[in-house]
DNA sequence: CGCTATATGGCAGTAGGTGTCATATTGACA
DNA sequence: TGTCAATATGACACCTACTGCCATATAGCG
């Protein structure tokens, strides 16, 4: 069932928002921007930000973790295959974001840029990961996994692979493709990893 | 060469403000409890906290993993075996901390509730283990590692298996010993994680 | 067309955090 | 031991993120 006219709106609005507060943090700096200044800018009242959005970096965690996950996630997790779920799912964001190869000043990638180099975007982020970790905790111990198996592997692959990949992705100057960094990070993990004599 | 007096003062008074505010937070809870009303508990003014720890979260990030951190990392840290690493410098700090089994109302452990209890605790934290992560990954660069397998281990493992063990330590009431859930989440690490033909 | 639910804006207030300057304390050195 | 420079502390003013509350407007439905 499609939207309502009044989720739309909201919807809608919220894009705009996103896209104002972007322009402004782009050329004055994420920290230099108030709250007020991004309000004033998209034609709303700063309260009616804050009901959007929580906080300043909830620009960041609704849009680009939390919408995402929400639909692919739903089509694309397979608690048997967590490295195949993942690159799918990274696969075609960045397909459907850079259609080119080039990674336009598109959502959800424009603002990514925040998301690694201003460290309270970051930590709004981890906060989200954290909740789909949560989730994901959940599922598989209801498959049977033991608590700190579950836990241990989805967090590695949320918080290692994940965020690694994007992180060595934006530090390498956004070149490679994306998928491709997931996918070395997967295979880090496949195999015991960075040591000489595994665990002991 | 040992500390000189204004270092020992000052790392005295932290501890001090330290406890005072866990004192506050046990009784009232966390975010009931504002830095004037912890500066004033302990006898300074709020600006003195704010020099001392910086941000309310601060009083975390500080003490329990940036303090212990440097000491034993120092002399603990073994970039070719990491998971050896972790054990060591969690056993070690979990023994000193907790020397009948039982962890006590101690340092680092006493504040642990709440950095996985709050969710600005944890995000303070979550940046603490950034910048670990940043320094290894350097370190392990400087081995040949390649960056995104350097990344994507080091953060697997502080994220994923030290703070997930943390976690689950902590959800199951902290009745086994802390060491039990690294030891068993540096294995899931070991071995192929978490998908159709190995876990489970 | 009118009624109800929901969305918005304005206002006042709380709390976290910082720059600045004056004052006190410490530690080194004569 | 007394003096002086470096450093630590406190007081004040200020900014900004965020919330509760209430009045008002707008959407959607019968």
């Amino acid at each position: 069932m499609p939207l309502t006219l009044r989720q739309r709106n909201r919807l809608a609005a919220m894009h705009h928002i996103i896209e104002t507060a972007m322009d402004l943090f782009d050329e004055h700096g994420y920290s230099a921007v108030t709250v007020e200044q991004v309000a004033a800018a998209a034609g709303v009242s700063p309260r009616t930000f804050y009901r959007y959005f929580g906080t300043k970096e909830g620009l960041f965690a609704t849009d680009t973790h939390a919408a995402v996950g929400q639909d692919l996630l739903a089509e694309q997790l397979d608690l048997d295959d967590l490295p195949g779920t993942l690159q799918r799912i990274v696969a075609s964001v960045y397909a459907a974001a850079a259609p080119s190869g080039e990674v336009a000043a598109h959502t959800p990638w424009r603002g990514m840029r925040y998301v690694l180099e201003e460290p309270a975007v970051r930590e709004a982020v981890y906060t989200a990961l954290d909740d789909l970790a949560e989730r994901l905790v959940a599922a598989l111990r209801s498959k049977g996994v033991t608590p700190t198996q579950a836990r241990v592997t989805v967090r590695a692959y949320l918080f290692g692979v994940y965020f690694g990949a994007l992180e060595q992705w934006h530090l390498d100057g956004r070149v490679r493709p994306l998928p491709d960094y997931v996918q070395q990070g997967s295979a880090v993990l496949a195999r015991p990893p960075a040591d000489s004599n595994s665990s002991r």
